[in-house]
DNA sequence: TTGATTTGCTCAACCGTTTGCGCGGGTTTT
DNA sequence: AAAACCCGCGCAAACGGTTGAGCAAATCAA
């Protein structure tokens, strides 16, 4: 058990002032010689990279971020970690970025916008090479992160991205992972098929209705409007919406929801109001996230989204953009990865 | 819906020396004036921070770094962010982080010593000015920390904690809580109370075993350790465990797990092995986590720990300490916060 | 009126590192 | 033998901001 933290600070961190001193050459050889410059002298090379190594020597990034422009420092702005779903991004994000040297600045929306600003502001002092984020629920409007760009600090925007195409983005594909929902469901009988979608302000909600239309409109059916609610993510607002379901005459025998925890909190609902979950009606919904594995009612089917490979691909748009900034080229075109979502079905 | 990124870079950011160019006045002049130094006149003052504001300026904070040797920037180390006690714990930290101007790198562990190694270089690299960390279950050694304190960079632990005293540390009193969880079982009447510990060089699982030990000899019961078990926190292992605890001839009518997460676990092969949970046999558990209210089968027990507030309290410490610094006083002193937890039953 | 003090600003050094340029000495080319 | 080149290294500026010292002008005290 060795004893942390008692040890008097003895040693300032050697700079390359120190390895010049003691070698009696100048700072700039000490630099040379550590980025193996061809014209030092072999000798030298290594007498300075012996003492470097010896001294523990570290260059002070913070220094070479002066005449380099560059932190080795991204943010990641996303709403909630505490949903599977960004915590498995965050890992991806995460992972590439120490393999590229790159350290990860976090900061959480709380799905507020003016949060959102506030920390996109910190983002900016901190000057980080780049952000890669996940909008907020109520975000839609765009200044402060227009005003990142005029900073020339790229964005890389992953699952929910604004519905413009010049920008960068990673997405799933859920139109048509909607569509294969219903059709599921379709085929094992629902007709009358409920949608509890999410906030009107996510792109992402738009995607999904407009593959519920479809798919229902495709079967000659005509898209009961009575059937689609909305929730805002809230417990409450969820189980309000399934109250406007239920409380018909003819309810809905298949309910469709934003995601796996408006999902738990849907069956929460149903259960408190003896609806026989998966039985009379049949629960499916978004992400599949493992946490559901656990649950007391686990919807039926789930669409994987793949956050760990959206966290990936982002940092690796990312990591592009700025190889490119490096090399003063022109970044002229948007980077707009589609990522397919599969339909799990395995629960049955 | 205004385009993104669209716009040509125009303006590189405003420094101090283009508004001294400007209003043809020295840079001093305008670092003093910006800072609202006494020895500047009035009018100048104003002149300045009207500029200022109108190009939009914001100190370099890496420039301001190379003086002042900071960076505004902790690095929060933990084992997995998608278990919501840590999610939590950084809720807290970052909203106290936000507060006093710093940003938080973060850094995942996985549970690997080699991991949190390097991605504590990483940290060490950027020249933060504090790390938070809660120790990977794998970490025994502690030179890596201790290379942070010989860089004068100041570690708070919490939750998971090293045993010494001279580190500073935030935790729950796991010793007490344990003594009452047992205490409460029996109470209920139940005897053959087993307990699946954590890792062996985790201290909470020193803690916690303890804790448990104090409280079975003190009702004048002879501890059996046929009762006692450990989980390397998998899946795998956790069914291991259930399975000695089941197979003997005498079996538990109580199980305390070491926390929400390997309840889970622990009831799935309950729940397969057909053991009427929480009738036949009751869990109790540690963490309380909001996730395990979906749960098939909560913890009809569990042991509030309060992440939010020791992420909390960790950086209020940290904050402290870097004030100490500042003010080149002696830190003479170490802290140890122990928060109280809480037995939450109201599940029932 | 003279000396002392205050006011308002500038100069220059500094933080750690990179990098263009230059210089002396040796070697090769013509 | 002079011109041209290469080798190995040092000088100094630059990045953006802070800060102690210093200086001239204005103000004050006596």
């Amino acid at each position: 058990m060795l004893p942390i933290a008692s040890a008097p600070v003895e040693n300032k961190l050697p700079t390359i002032k120190e390895i010049a001193k003691r070698l009696n050459v100048s700072v700039s050889t000490v630099s040379r010689a550590l980025s193996d410059h061809p014209r030092i002298g072999l000798r030298t090379k290594t007498k300075v990279q012996e003492l470097a190594k010896e001294l523990n020597y570290e260059p002070n990034i913070k220094a070479i971020f002066f005449k380099q422009k560059k932190t080795f420092v991204i943010g990641v702005i996303l709403p909630y970690i505490r949903e599977e779903f960004f915590s498995e991004a965050i890992r991806g994000i995460e992972t590439l970025a120490l393999e590229h040297d790159y350290t990860i600045l976090l900061g959480q929306s709380f799905d507020d916008c003016d949060r959102e600003k506030k920390v996109l502001d910190a983002f900016k002092k901190q000057r980080v090479d780049g952000v890669i984020i996940s909008l907020s629920k109520q975000t839609n409007t765009y200044e402060h992160l227009h005003a990142l760009e005029k900073y020339d600090i790229p964005v890389v925007y992953f699952d929910r991205v604004p519905p413009f195409e010049n920008v960068h983005k990673v997405y799933c594909n859920l139109y048509q992972g909607t569509v294969e929902m219903v059709n599921w469901l379709f085929n094992k009988g629902h007709r009358r098929i409920a949608f509890i979608n999410g906030p009107d302000k996510l792109h992402a909600s738009k995607e999904r209705l407009n593959g519920y239309i479809k798919a229902i409109s495709s079967k000659k059916i005509k898209v009961d409007m009575q059937l689609v609610e909305r929730t805002d993510l809230t417990k409450e607002s969820t189980c309000l919406a399934m109250e406007n379901l239920f409380k018909t005459k003819n309810p809905p025998n298949a309910v469709i929801t934003f995601n796996d925890y408006v999902h738990l909190d849907a069956v929460l609902y149903a259960k408190q109001h003896h609806i026989k979950v998966n039985k009379d009606v049949l629960f499916v919904s978004y992400a599949n996230l493992p946490v559901t594995s656990y649950a007391a009612y686990p919807p039926i089917a789930s669409l994987e989204q793949y956050p760990y490979r959206q966290g990936e691909k982002s940092m690796e748009i990312l990591m592009d953009i700025l190889k490119l900034k490096i090399e003063n080229r022109e970044i002229n075109l948007y980077h707009h990865e589609e990522i397919a979502s599969t339909l799990i079905t395995t629960r049955l």
